[in-house]
DNA sequence: TACACATTCAACCACATGGTTGAATTATAC
DNA sequence: GTATAATTCAACCATGTGGTTGAATGTGTA
């Protein structure tokens, strides 16, 4: 189960670390497209592109529905939801940074406005 | 710029994709850890661990203050949310994605209710 | 100074990845 | 039925990845 789950993160992560797989998502939330659609843009042969596929497929990123002599590809948003989930655990550590970054800035702000106390003030007011 | 933001995306997905590095970013939501710490849970060398550390640091996950001999590693969430950012893109699909699966639910909850209607009901009213 | 400690470096290995090419497979079209 | 189109398969190649071990580096300490 835990093992099922760390698999699919490793491979949507991995699925994701590449920029033609992240262009081929990109296409697909345009629609439907075929194999040959989605390797179109990519300076690569078919059978490159046909192998990204295969990744992002394994990654449950890809579903295929196979009609005929073409495959159509759409888009399953599921894995990048629990990417997304997976990140916001961390959501608190980076707000909190910015408020820590904001403090620090204030600091800054109060620092200069007493060093402007010491000078004839210009604009008064600003320091809260 | 664009080049440094792709190369940037790359190696953060690249670095979530393997579970020791998730591991040791976890780790690293609790303080700051050194390199021996880091690699301590780890079945590995520490030559290992050490380059798992290097490659989060290549992502801009983790940053490194060396104090005399050990090396104190804090979390940097930076780039996590920039991924998040980069994934709530797809936001939009997955929650319509559950809207037209709650959608086909309501249909079938319609349907065994159009079923039952034809049967002698036994519980009314939640068919809204 | 000599030793122990924390970490990296360098060389190596097995395997994965991302690409190629040419042949095979399967379905449509003439 | 034969050609053509869409896609995969198989073999191959260069490079990257994740691991090992043993030596090197640099820092604290007796």
């Amino acid at each position: 189960m835990v093992e099922l789950y760390t698999h699919k993160i490793d491979t949507v992560f991995h699925a994701l670390s590449d920029a033609t797989r992240r262009h081929m998502l990109r296409e697909l939330t345009r629609g439907e497209r075929t194999v040959g659609q989605l390797a179109e843009p990519h300076a690569m042969s078919l059978a490159a592109a046909s192998k990204h596929i295969k990744v992002l497929e394994g990654a449950g990123l890809v579903r295929r529905e196979i009609q005929g002599r073409i495959h159509l590809c759409r888009l399953d948003p599921g894995p990048l939801a629990t990417a997304h989930e997976w990140l916001s655990f961390y959501e608190h550590f980076w707000t909190t940074r910015l408020d820590a970054l904001e403090h620090l800035l204030k600091q800054d702000d109060a620092r200069k406005a007493d060093q402007n106390a010491k000078m004839p003030p210009s604009k008064p007011g600003n320091d809260t």
